[in-house]
DNA sequence: TAGTGGTCTAGACCACTTG
DNA sequence: AAGTGGTCTAGACCACTAC
């Protein structure tokens, strides 16, 4: 068997694994773009010889990967990089939400909401957000209005702040042309992949504002949805509020 | 090598793995109670011996199990099949509540809720509910209404249901001794491990009574959280509603 | 047919826990 | 020191996907 010393030159390899060191190394060629989501990495034999180990350890640290999200394996094809989340019903705010069209009672399981965008402008961020996206105090960023609609009624009302310069592509897209998830279109016109997000729900009653937009009468109920999201580099790349009645909130949870 | 067909005698081998086939039956080995929880299995190399095949492949096996959330594997003592839920933090409703003490502002992590029992009777369950338990309609239960504190207010209000037969020895046990949590109750009064949980939340409005009990105005909004709870065996042995101000409502979720 | 990941073996040595 | 799980190797064959 080589030394080990000789193989692994001057990584961080501080009381890791080998599977760990070359997991991080893998992750490494992902974050930094040198492979592409939707692309496939070397087969496992081609790493094993790059990186000089068995083939039991190449998988270990693919393994590792995968569990985490960025990688996903496909028999008989490859190993690909992971593309990012859609927004769509398994990511999307219909995950939380059931509204029935007014004609059948239990209706069919709720497709992606038409979206109606309100505003779209370009606004000084403050100290909070700015630093929540990594910018200077006082740095701008896009602060987007949006309405969703299911079946003719309006369903979930949305305040979507971005960090300007990454998202500045935007801006010269007419709002006909964004189709209905913004992910896609933050992917295709930004180059960023939301690869994470993380959720708050809480609780509170519509302004007189919101409660028209959406239809409801004024101090109507309503589910709050804050959502963080984040790139494939773990940097903040959206935050949004979203509002719907809560009273089409329903929301499952497994425990172990 | 041996041959494969010696040694698998009659088991469910329609298409398996190996070591899905051997995850069988370690599960069986868990789920009929020969493993109990809380204790260690046998080694990884006394039962490669035992099923005849090599260390990696037992180690497979016992993966998806650690997977599934039935064994614990802890470095140089052994593997433990897994004990159940407590109802603590984790899994309990305070990670759906936050709920401040009228003293300090962002106070410290709430900790288990006092319990009160307002009331325990037997009672003969509706279709719905005796179906949820395995049992024939109009089969009887155990029906546990409760309301909880924390640091001297009530908070949540509960509505319980249990399947009779199994959990009677929760009459023979005075209220006074029940504790704080429900899980640790049935596990030592009832030997039922629960295992697995399935938690809804919606939001309604408290009624007369319920507002009462909560010293909260009539008609305040409340979040009502639905749980159903499994044993290891995959058999319903809980039917839960909980109430609580929705104002206080607070969970968060990541996605991916 | 060639290439991929999926399964399995039969060893070895290491790190951690316990008496 | 003995026993446990954790890591790693160097092979083998199988199942699936593509061309």
């Amino acid at each position: 068997m080589p030394d080990n010393a000789t193989r692994q030159p001057a990584a961080a390899s501080a009381g890791m694994s080998r599977y760990g060191q070359i997991a991080a190394q893998l992750q490494q060629k992902i974050v930094t773009g040198e492979w592409s989501p939707g692309t496939a990495i070397p087969a496992e034999s081609a790493l094993a010889v790059e990186f000089g180990i068995a083939l039991g350890t190449i998988r270990q640290a693919i393994a590792v990967l995968v569990q985490q999200g960025l990688l996903e394996r496909v028999q008989g094809k490859g190993t690909f990089v992971r593309t990012g989340l859609t927004g769509g019903s398994s990511a999307g705010m219909m995950r939380f939400f059931r509204f029935r069209s007014e004609a059948d009672a239990d209706a069919a399981p709720t497709a992606v909401p038409r979206s109606e965008i309100l505003s779209c402008r370009s606004v000084r961020l403050d100290k909070g957000m700015a630093s929540r996206f990594g910018l200077e105090a006082g740095a701008r960023g896009l602060a987007i209005s949006r309405r969703r609609w299911v079946a003719d009624t309006p369903r979930l009302l949305e305040s979507i702040w971005l960090p300007l310069p990454r998202c500045a592509a935007l801006q010269d897209t007419p709002v006909a042309e964004w189709g209905e998830l913004l992910y896609p279109l933050l992917s295709q016109r930004c180059g960023i992949t939301v690869h994470r997000a993380m959720d708050e729900v809480t609780f509170r009653l519509l302004d007189a504002e919101e409660a028209d937009l959406l239809a409801l009468p004024p101090s109507h109920p309503c589910a709050l949805v804050t959502r963080q999201a984040f790139d494939i580099q773990g940097q903040c790349v959206e935050y949004r509020l979203t509002r719907g009645d809560a009273y089409a909130f329903r929301y499952t949870a497994e425990i172990r």
